[in-house]
DNA sequence: GCAATTTTGTTCAACCTTGTACATTATCGC
DNA sequence: GCGATAATGTACAAGGTTGAACAAAATTGC
């Protein structure tokens, strides 16, 4: 009657998705030293991407897209501002909301920064197929979804 | 002249990557959701699960396995040894290093929390099959090989 | 129109993580 | 054996992240 204990790491979809945390791991550190140099962190680099991405965002919809808490953005969304990168100017329509710009040199530092965080994706998945990454992708945003739609947010 | 920048988001590697690194975000925090009913968070998570699984780990083996530095350890262990959940006890043969073990309560726990995190995996994974879930960690771990390898640790 | 509710951004205290400097102990070269 | 080097764990300061409480502004229901 002692049911043998199924032991997770025995598990086909366990062990999958340690390895995509593990990778995911690796790959933020790694990440992380090579856009020092530039001075910036992966927090950083997100902000710099979602702004170059899409201009005039509020810090709630950033806060939104990185899916970090509203008070994250309201500690490094000034320090970047400080440093020139971004500026802030509030809405004219709506007055509690501060919309998001990048300065020029904002801009600038997006670029270089993608341009590594490219050059990086790229070294790590050259091991891959283009069939294996876009396979990858299809699992991962079912997955996102599922979890998301299942668990709130 | 002016080359036309191609964006990152454009690039099929890095689509790929950018949806990894989100399933891996929302995953995280399901996981510290579903646990926190344990009381532990993903950090304690991963010392229980590896101590369950290798017994008689130094604090030093753990770290690296986690990919976290030492001082972390030097900050939670303590912790989970005041908890009653693992006990460290030195080596006889080398007095630097202090091995760790569960407790009968920490092992309890660990099974609680591998229960609670198989279920949180297998919920995420349900949506791909079996074959897809091996293809990722494929490529994730040849993926992880190839960063360790070319940028050290 | 106006009170109640919601949304946005800030502040603050708590906690986690990291890197550096340090003390202790092993190991290596000789 | 012994001095130099390396490895292990700890202490501490700096910085990142979070959630809760808050103020200001918008929206909703009546």
């Amino acid at each position: 009657m002692t049911a043998t204990r199924q032991f997770p790491w025995d598990h086909p979809r366990f062990k999958s998705w340690i390895s995509v945390a593990r990778a995911c791991q690796v790959m933020n550190q790694v990440l992380a030293r090579e856009i020092a140099s530039l001075d910036i962190k992966p927090p950083h680099l997100d902000i710099l991407v979602n702004l170059y991405r899409f201009e005039g965002l509020t810090q709630q919809d950033l806060a939104r897209r990185l899916l970090v808490g509203r008070s994250n953005m309201s500690m490094l969304l000034p320090q970047m501002e400080k440093r020139g990168l971004i500026s802030r100017r509030g809405d004219e329509n709506d007055r509690r909301v501060l919309r998001l710009y990048l300065t020029e040199d904002g801009r600038a530092l997006a670029e270089k920064a993608m341009d590594i965080q490219t050059k990086v994706i790229d070294r790590m998945m050259e091991t891959s197929t283009l069939d294996e990454c876009m396979s990858v992708a299809n699992v991962m945003e079912r997955l996102t979804a599922a979890l998301l739609l299942r668990d709130g947010r």
